[in-house]
DNA sequence: CTAAATCGTCAAGTCGCTTGACTAGCACGG
DNA sequence: CCGTGCTAGTCAAGCGACTTGACGATTTAG
């Protein structure tokens, strides 16, 4: 026997689960590499997720929290950030003395449709690298794991 | 009209990347809480992600971090709490006076067999949930992705 | 109309990682 | 065989992304 090499017995590493692992990093990756490359490099920082919960009608703080999954008080650091950053504004909610809703300033506007454009750039990317058959059999397996 | 959505405009979000971004997250999140639950409780912590690189013939910590994608000092800190629990040791390596060899003790011995086990496992719903050939193409589309 | 729940804020702390500065051991050209 | 530089690992400090705790201001329910 020659060499035996560290990694023999790491043969059972190499499963699906981390190969799902990879391809969502790939796809976020691309996501926010390109759309900080187009001049929204907030998207590289956390308080970029909030955006993906935020179009042009706005949302509440509290119904933001919720869809995000965090603390209320991670949310409103967030929401700070991209508030300086000029991305998004607080406003009073009128039916709410309580509430704030989350609205986008003219820059998150753009924001929000170069999102879009990346989002599709990227899906035919992969389309491209896929196949069309592969790529809808790829959406149809992960929305059946989603149910 | 009977009442506009606040998500209305989000329509947007649900693409192949969020779904690919559940998925990985689901799939992390099982074998963590599984193996949590068999008494393997480090692998909720970021140490645990230490163990899917390291086998019964041990590993340079320095390999270790370039495996790991981290910096030495963090895998070093990682290492340092698994050692704590007393999962891993580190033992000096013969042939080189500055290396340190990152093995496993009886206990990671058995958290390396489970961690099989439990993947199986995983692996086995993933594959009841979508039928084999559905599982097959997932297995297959993601591969031709990390190409 | 009071009691409880909800919306948002301020403050402080934890976790996972980074960069910086350093020591001990190795490698190699002269 | 020796110094110059590279590599393995350590110690310390700090930052980003969260968390929990405590709080005032509204709204809703009984």
């Amino acid at each position: 026997m020659v060499k035996r090499l560290d990694d023999n017995d790491l043969a059972s590493i190499d499963h699906i689960g981390l190969a799902l692992w990879r391809a969502a990093h790939d796809w976020r990756h691309r996501m926010r590499a390109e759309l900080a490359a187009r001049g929204y490099p907030w998207h590289e920082s956390a308080a970029g997720e909030v955006l993906a919960h935020l179009g042009p009608s706005g949302i509440s703080q509290a119904l933001l929290t919720e869809r995000m999954g965090l603390s209320k008080q991670a949310v409103q650091q967030l929401v700070d950030q991209l508030e300086v950053l000029g991305v998004v504004g607080r406003a009073p909610d009128p039916h709410d003395g309580r509430a704030k809703r989350i609205v986008l300033t003219e820059l998150g506007l753009a924001d929000f449709a170069e999102r879009n454009k990346v989002k599709r750039l990227i899906e035919q990317q992969y389309r491209d690298k896929l196949g069309p058959e592969a790529f809808a059999a790829l959406e149809a397996a992960l929305a059946r794991l989603a149910q």
